[in-house]
This record gives C-alpha cells, structure tokens and sequence, in this order.
DNA sequence: GAGTATGTTATATG
DNA sequence: GCATATAACATACT
C-alpha cells in the first residue's frame, strides 16, 4: 500500500525540499549523499521486495521499512502528521514518513539488487510459488508459523498474516514442518500468496476482508469466524498467535 | 505501574 | 549450523 501512494502521489514530481526530522532511523547512507542525489530530481519509480520498500529518485534508491508503526503520507502545504520521521517536499506538499514507535527505518540504496541481498532476504510472498515454498521449508525443523515469518525463507509475511494463512489451512501454527505433507505446503503457498492479495484488494482495511477472515476480529476469546467457537491465544516464537483449537487441530511429531 | 503491540536484530543456550 | 527463547529498540494505549 505504501508502495501504491508513491506511485499514484509521487511519482515524476521534482524533490525541492529535505527534512530528516529523526537521525536514528536514517541506517544506511547521509544525509548528503541524500541530498546530492534528490534535491532536484525526479520520483522516477518503486521497487518493493517482502516488508522493504525502495523508492528511485536522482540515482540513489530511498530506502524505507514502515517498522511496525510507520505509514506513508502525501500531506499538502503546511499540512503535517503527528510523528513526522523523514519529509521530501515536493511542490509545496510532502512525502512523509510517520513513525510513532520509531521501530521503522529508511536510508539510501545504490541498486534494487542490493537490498535483497545484503538482507538475505527469500522469494517475495506475493510471486512465490508453490514449489519455490516448499523447497525452501525442506531440511526445517520446528513450527511452522516462525517459519513463515522468516524473511530469508519468503519475505512479507508478518505476525497477523502468518496467523491468517494457517487458519485459512486449518494449520495448527505449531506444526512441525517435517510433518506437513506436500500437499500443506502446496496448499499454504498457495494460501500466502492469496491472503497478502486479498488483503491488498481491501486496501488492508481488515473490515473489507471477506467473511471467514481471522482478522477481521483477531483476539483471544472472540468466535471462530468458520466453527463459532471462542479463539485462542498463545505466543510462539516470542510472537502473540490466535487460532482456533477446533479448526486446527494440533499435530507436532517431529 | 503493568502489560501489550503489526518488526528486526543481537545474544545466549541447548 | 540450527532452532529456541529472550531482550532490546521506542512509543502508545488499555
């Protein structure tokens, strides 16, 4: 989505003005090499791999990760967000970077490329296909849900989508991947690829999603959109996870 | 004050 | 090397 405001806000317009309002999440790159390559240059496109977001201007590529708090805004003149992290004016409006948390973090890149590697990072989740899923979770041990947060197996996935996909599947998310049968993992690639989509249909407004959606109402207690039973919560890999008990069943042998 | 939160990374442990 | 758990980061909210 962040990408989507870039495209549909930014893109083609001029950089007239800087304003680097938190230095702690500035992480790759100055703030000169910043200014030589945008002040005066175009928006000329996006680029997005998993959660990483990376925006061409000048010949340097804005690096931007939204954290879990952050959020892209085109604001008008004088306009401004409470949590302001980066601006890049344009014309009188400006990109901003809000960021109340400050977990998010944006720099400079040379080359697409580079990011993906220097993170180590898999298969995007949107363009990951079965196979590609299922190789990559071969040799694994363990659950599966840490798994499929794991961005150098596939990046994109978060918390809430995670427990999304396995719902979906009827997958307990501790479910060890070496029980899961190719058909699970065909299927949970699958699922991946159609909850992120489905999400970005609705413009990641939860409300959107369509019935039968775990997060619709995501919270402990709260009934099981498939079997009306309560849902239930539980922390796997250090990360709060609800599922519903009836719908997925728990099998973990290995 | 305590507990929790959509992410990533470092560190310790088995 | 691999997997797991925990803490840390910084802030807002209940």
């Amino acid at each position: 989505m962040a990408r989507m405001i870039v495209q549909e806000t930014a893109l083609g317009r001029r950089i007239d003005d800087i304003d680097v309002l938190d230095r702690k999440m500035f992480v790759k790159g100055t703030e000169e090499e910043m200014r030589r390559s945008f002040l005066g240059s175009e928006v000329t496109g996006t680029f997005r791999h998993g959660k990483n977001l990376l925006i061409g201007i000048g010949d340097r590529w804005l690096y931007v990760h939204l954290g879990m708090s952050g959020s892209l805004h085109m604001v008008g003149p004088g306009e401004r967000t409470p949590h302001q992290r980066l601006r890049l004016g344009m014309g009188g409006s400006a990109l901003v970077l809000d960021d109340p948390r400050r977990f998010g973090r944006f720099g400079l890149y040379r080359r697409p490329e580079d990011l993906v590697s220097e993170k180590g990072l898999g298969p995007d989740a949107l363009r990951i296909t079965d196979r590609e899923l299922a190789e990559r979770m071969e040799g694994r041990r363990g659950a599966i849900k840490p798994l499929l947060l794991d961005q150098s197996i596939l990046a994109g996935v978060g918390n809430l989508y995670a427990d999304e996909c396995l719902f979906q599947e009827g997958l307990h998310p501790a479910t060890g991947v070496r029980v899961m049968t190719g058909a699970e993992l065909t299927g949970l690639g699958r699922r991946v690829r159609k909850v992120l989509e489905t999400s970005i249909a609705a413009g990641t407004d939860f409300a959107k999603l369509p019935d039968g959606s775990l997060l619709r109402r995501r919270e402990e207690g709260a009934p099981c959109p498939r079997c009306g039973r309560e849902l239930a919560s539980m922390r796997l890999g250090g990360r709060t996870t609800v599922l519903c008990p009836a719908c997925q069943p728990f099998r973990a042998d290995w």
